[in-house]
DNA sequence: GATGCGGTCTGTAGCCACTACAGAAGCAAG
DNA sequence: CTTGCTTCTGTAGTGGCTACAGACCGCATC
């Protein structure tokens, strides 16, 4: 078992284990370019640093809040460029906050019809079902 | 204009209107056998009747209520197998209440980081952020 | 240096539930 | 018969991964 505390980088499954994300994964965003290509081994094999472990983290923390690629592929790309307002970041983070709340408003509709569907029903042997019913209602 | 009120068979895009349901998107359903292959005309057309209507109605509604198609699937099955009861049918839909339920959940959670992310900032014209400083923060 | 074994490599295909074409053919009205 | 909309088939693309196959790397041990 080896430590990497003065190696020259991490391997790939490495940075899955310290990030928690995905080895395929992490190749996958290297291919759509939201991370960048790291130095290779001799052989070949992937050496990460820790400027690239950061921004794997940033995308991991970002995608379990719900921020699309694109807005992720925005945020780091301001970030590169060193020109973004707090102002634009901000309002990205709010925008999403409306989709992730129009999406929370929908699944409460969802919910309230599948509770008035199911207390309908009787949970008789009989098949003869209300749920069903509603869901073949013509509208 | 005509209408159909005395036809053999309304055509897909008919389908199309009445259940609310894109063209492409019943073809689809017929090619994963969902919905049964429909007559067709002499020259190859499509041509639906009520029950394929009511069947692609209930698909809808059910989708529309966030049943995944296989669940939709398992539900049709019982039905024309006309076997099923309705404590069966019962734990479907509780099934499925209950992921919904998970799903609320997490937006809510994902709500709440959201809100406290963008709380945190002033949305200042200076490029430094606290929104970004959360996320490139190491877990 | 041979061996073994796990990690890593590339490339491709699959997942869900559609959606979007292209290019040909059907069909109804004038 | 022409016009113009609708429909046809087949294929490929979407997002965000995930899952292979089959080969190669790298490190420890003998």
């Amino acid at each position: 078992m080896s430590d990497f505390t003065n190696a020259r980088g991490y391997p790939i499954g490495e940075m899955s284990k310290r990030t928690g994300v995905n080895i395929e994964t992490i190749r996958y965003y290297e291919r759509i370019n939201i991370v960048p290509k790291p130095d290779r081994t001799a052989g070949g094999n992937r050496q990460y640093n820790e400027d690239q472990l950061k921004r794997l983290s940033f995308i991991k923390t970002s995608r379990e809040l719900g921020f699309s690629i694109d807005e992720i592929r925005a945020l780091l790309e301001m970030v590169d460029r060193q020109d973004f307002t707090c102002g634009e970041v901000h309002g990205l983070t709010i925008g999403h906050l409306a989709s992730v709340r129009e999406k929370i408003k929908g699944l409460r509709r969802l919910e309230k019809a599948l509770v008035g569907m199911a207390a309908k029903c009787s949970q008789g042997d009989v098949p003869d079902c209300p749920i069903l019913e509603t869901l073949f209602e013509t509208r």
